[in-house]
DNA sequence: GTAAGTGCAAATGATTTGCAGATGT
DNA sequence: ACATCTGCAAATCATTTGCACTTAC
């Protein structure tokens, strides 16, 4: 949707000496089109469908590019693969260690632990690339009830099951 | 040094109908007269000292049975590999995404989001298996000074600096 | 004795890298 | 033009798995 943003980016790229190509503004404009945390492959995969021919090694070097310029932010989520996205808002995350859920929180929530830390290890914590492992409360309803019935999901990316707040 | 706690531990594991090797009681040991966060290869290293014999793989099969029974959680640090401890006092840690420097903190630090997490979201938070990602004080005044002349060690365990709390 | 463990080698999955050729500015 | 990118194939790293063989109980 934000069009505009995409530009943005794009335009501070160039600025800064880099070259605005093909897979570059592919993995922008996907990044960009969703709210999700988003692996290389799947990155690829969206990308690759305008243009079948960019590789994802070529993706991660993009992906490099735009970290190196602070344009988007990694997360390394329990056991599967780093999930990428738009640097915008700060936010914090919750993994699922059962189905590997990713949902996001404000800042604001993890304020008084970002805080205390600071001031008593002077340990500066990056929020967005912040993420407090656990279960989600499907899974921990899951676990809890049945001989651990659940099915552990392997992992691929997630899944915004409520849409909520 | 708590030699009793290895052989609870061992207890456990053969009551559980589990066999005690060698493998497993080198894995146990070595976890237990350490403070710090091993990964399997260090396991590797450190058990094949006395008994060369013994396979990464089975390294990596003890801890799977361990942390079946509870006995030993894994971390998953930014980049680097996965790393273990015992299961004891439960406590959060702080990952250094410059240097990879994982430091403890108390679960009671953590506790207001923990809280706050539960009660809006659901989510259980698993206090071991959190991890707040960010820089450490050293790599913070290295990267605010300099024009970033830091030297981003690649990994390689943690270094428990200050005494503490 | 026998099922639970082990060693090894080969498989998998994510990510990185060297290099010759393509392309944005 | 020419440095920056890209494609591809091969390399690396952590972890897993199949299978024939050991070993703890």
């Amino acid at each position: 949707m934000p069009a505009p943003q995409v530009d943005a980016v794009l335009q501070h790229m160039r600025e800064r000496g880099g070259r605005v190509t093909t897979a570059l503004r592919g993995v922008v404009q996907v990044l960009a089109e969703t709210e999700e945390h988003l692996t290389a492959a799947d990155l690829a995969d969206a990308v690759q469908q305008a243009h079948p021919a960019i590789h994802v090694s070529t993706i991660y070097r993009a992906l490099d590019r735009l970290a190196e310029a602070g344009m988007v932010t990694h997360l390394h989520v329990g056991h599967g693969p780093t999930v990428y996205h738009l640097h915008g808002d700060h936010h914090g995350h919750l993994v699922c260690g059962r189905c590997g859920a990713v949902r996001d929180v404000p800042t604001a929530v993890m304020q008084p632990v970002t805080r205390r830390v600071a001031r008593d290890y002077g340990f500066a914590v990056e929020p967005s690339h912040l993420a407090l492992g656990g279960l989600c409360s499907d899974c921990a309803a899951a676990a809890a009830s049945a001989t651990s019935a659940g099915e552990p999901v392997g992992r691929r990316s997630h899944r915004p099951e409520a849409p909520d707040p």
